[in-house]
DNA sequence: GTGGTCTAGACCACG
DNA sequence: GTGGTCTAGACCACG
């Protein structure tokens, strides 16, 4: 899976990081019990330093996503928590989102299409 | 309108107010063309500083969301630029959550319900 | 409170200084809302890098013993999170060394007198 | 007795062997004098390598609780040192364990309960 | 002034 | 070879 590092945004390149491998297990790009690029050879790939990479995964590790070893590197988690619940950070992200949709015009069908898009099974 | 301010959420507090009147506008409690508090004023309200409010009305204006003129301060605009596209930011953050909340186990129809309260006439 | 690193430790530096500030707030060494030492002059005063002072508090944020702002710098929360359960790490950890206590022939009395210890009011 | 092994823990493998023959004693699972499977019949039996099972023997040999003679492999010694002292590391992990218990809202009774199961009579 | 991010480079234990 | 830790030093946005 490739990752694209956007370097003018304002998200932190680990976070992105980590954003692009939680979309890459939830769309099947990764697959449960993947293996995951090395911390050293994704940092040397993306031009980037191994503590930013190593964040990321650290992250990733800490929400459930991923498992590290140290023989092993980094794996997709086999069964990857289920709170049933968005965060607060997230429900409050997704009503802002809504709102500047709504106020820009955006039909709303296009907001579903993409929940519909993103729930498929893979 | 009340605006609620998290001190110790990352997003931050010119955000957290620039967010809030987005969605007061879209959910109706903004009016077009209704008047809002002074910086000052806002910024006494709420105990910050007032360059914190004063950034948060530039990016309202910048992003077409408000006007401001010496005399009357700032107002909601009558009509608002209808792009009818999410941005690219917004565009990849709702990817993100969708993508968070399916991996979490959040119910597809929890989502869409939470669009067409957004949509809903006020 | 003075916070002591030891530098022979197996514990890595950052986690030294997170179990020493959660072990404060539980004695009322440190109280509810109370102001940490900012991470500039903690890692001062303690001869780090602002790094490692840097990641303690994001592992005591992420856990929600404490809150950071821009603004103040961090504090001990005002209602931590009460799970009402060990984690797992720790029930294990917990077995392993009443274990060794009692193959060292330690008082079974002596261990609950730690504890009764530990849960006295402050 | 059967040592299972979390690959995945950040507790390293050879400590997970240690700390389980060593639970395994406390217990009564494994008795004084017993004889403990070989380094290699061990390393095979879990699919790691023999130089981690040396090192948990090792370990063990060095705190008292096993013997080692090139004849026989190794046995539970029959009478292991009681010291009648928490080593420091084992006291202020201890100490940890009960702070954060208690701010996570774990009632002291069942701390209790464990210290009580982990010293009846096998 | 505050915390947050990132780099380049080093060293470490584990296996 | 693997991830984890730490430093010295820099730059950043926020307020």
């Amino acid at each position: 899976m490739v990752i694209r590092i956007d370097e003018y945004s304002d998200v932190p390149i680990y976070q992105q990081i980590r954003d692009q491998i939680v979309m890459g297990i939830s769309d099947g790009r990764l697959r449960a019990g993947e293996q995951l690029p090395t911390v050293r050879a994704l940092a040397l790939e993306m031009g980037i330093n191994t503590m930013t990479v190593s964040k990321a995964y650290q992250s990733l590790k800490a929400e459930g996503y991923i498992l590290t070893d140290r023989k092993n590197g980094a794996r997709v988690r086999m069964e990857i928590a289920r709170s049933k619940e968005l965060s607060d950070a997230n429900l409050w992200e997704l009503k802002r989102i809504i709102s500047e949709a709504r106020l820009s015009g955006v039909d709303k069908k296009d907001l579903i299409a993409m929940i519909e898009e993103g729930y498929k099974e893979k």
